[in-house]
DNA sequence: CCAAATTTCTACAACACGTAGAATTCTACA
DNA sequence: TGTAGAATTCTACGTGTTGTAGAAATTTGG
């Protein structure tokens, strides 16, 4: 139970870049586009928070929204799952490489040099 | 479109693992374990055919079914198609590098220290 | 204590998936 | 060549998820 719908999507893609959290009628005039009603953010909240991505400050009065962890580790976490649906991971890490661009493995080049190498 | 459900990733996952194809009662009996009904592998397959994962050569009579493209691209397409979700790439792969194993980067730093380095 | 704001409850349509019976189409063989 | 048996396609239904929101309940400032 880790899915997102296009609609939780686009609430956590709100959420995520509000570090200091929304209330459902700031979210409703971020998603202003979709015209929702405000029950309907409510739902997708309260839907979210039982999925566990969201957390809620019930002490205040309009209740406020939190991302329980960023994009980012949301993301990497994604990754980490979808790499452990093929029992050779080399293999799927090699394709990876083949398909990321110049930057992308630039970026990670860099950030494996940088480690201690328990090199042979 | 490119999700799969519980009984069609574990056709798939068959699927993957006899690189010469199988037919839909080959394929019920890998699955015996679900005691499936043949027209359910039907239903499945044809699903699975329509959303671009398996081909059918229907020139032969128990038409066989075969994967499009192997296990391992699929896998790395999907985490190419995951990581695209984050806005800042370099993050989440920072992030992923940190929960994966130490055989995973030293793999990964094998693969990419034999490449080209545009080294600054 | 109450009206207005806020939250929660309930509901429904659409779609995906697991599941499979019914109907149709092939094809080997009598 | 007509047909039985095998194979494929069509149709369908129950369940779970998601988008959507009205109705009901709750909370609180004044």
């Amino acid at each position: 139970m880790g899915t997102l719908g296009e609609l939780e999507r686009s609430v956590m893609d709100a959420i995520w870049v509000h570090d200091d959290g929304l209330s459902a009628a700031e979210l409703r005039d971020v998603l202003a586009a979709r015209d929702l009603a405000l029950t309907t953010v409510h739902t997708v909240l309260t839907r979210l928070e039982k999925k566990g991505f969201v957390t809620r400050d019930r002490s205040i009065r309009p209740h406020r929204y939190l991302a329980v962890s960023t994009r980012e580790d949301h993301v990497a976490e994604l990754m980490t799952e979808v790499l452990s649906q093929a029992p050779d991971r080399q293999a799927v890490l090699a394709r990876f490489l083949g398909t990321v661009s110049e930057a992308d493995t630039k970026a990670l080049r860099n950030m494996l040099g940088r480690n201690h190498s328990t090199n042979s």
